[in-house]
DNA sequence: AAGATATTTAAAATATATTTGAAATGAAAA
DNA sequence: TTTTCATTTCAAATATATTTTAAATATCTT
């Protein structure tokens, strides 16, 4: 997933003064980029951000957001947020397997019950995301 | 979009004695939850949380983050970013599109070329959410 | 053991999001 | 004023995510 870049690769025939090195379109006058400027640009493109996206899909959800905020409140088992969600069982594991794969929410059996709760990293995630 | 949930409607002939009142199912005798405590609950599922989807939504995406972080060092032209994302005006177009819409970014236009920056709530989200 | 309950899993159906490629737009240069 | 350039828009193709329904598990109760 991590893509290299090799501008100088691809500059074409630029005739333009206000050209930056390795860009190959003519950058509008109004602006500048500095070499220096461009390669950390470069360098923090190139930064892995597949957890940071991970993270952000499994949270990216209405019915996942509100499964979080009723945790937030109170550990609670499935059968009890079948009713609070009102809907299936499948559809709801479904979303807990979500949440749960991307580590914001654990469960524990109890007999034939599943009673999940946030974990610590949920938890610091939700709040720093400003869901409450 | 907003739910109104009736709980006491569904409650089937529930036998258990640890059974919460309003839920139907018989929830494991290890817990219980106040009367209270679910009403609580019941209040935070209530909540409206479509611009919070929304805006997770827009973040949810490696190219979209790697644009943001792209931002966040420079105010960059779409001729520019094409480069440095190696894609297609179109698709980039696209994913800037979202960003837009949602708040994120924003252009100035400069002749042919347009010049897109973060805007101070984008600024915002990404700090908050952690994403450098 | 047999039946009931709580929950998950699997597969198909549906919905949503993204990518692609071609055409459209609008400003600047020739 | 024709051409070129930077960019967007559109529609079709593709990919991904979600919902649905039925069946599978596992634990308890009898």
């Amino acid at each position: 997933m991590v893509q290299v870049f090799d501008l100088k690769a691809k500059v074409k025939n630029s005739r333009s003064a206000s050209c930056s090195p390795g860009i190959p379109c003519k950058i509008p006058p109004s602006y500048e980029i500095s070499p220096e400027t461009l390669e950390t640009v470069k360098e923090v493109m190139d930064e892995d951000v597949s957890d940071t996206v991970a993270g952000l899909k499994a949270l990216a959800d209405p019915m996942r957001v509100r499964i979080l905020k009723a945790l937030r409140i109170a550990d609670l088992c499935v059968c009890v947020l079948v009713e609070l969600m009102d809907c299936e069982y499948s559809k709801l594991s479904y979303h807990l397997g979500v949440l749960k794969k991307a580590g914001l929410i654990e469960c524990t059996q109890d007999g034939n019950f599943l009673i999940y709760h946030l974990t610590e990293f949920g938890e610091k995630k939700i709040t720093s995301f400003g869901i409450f």
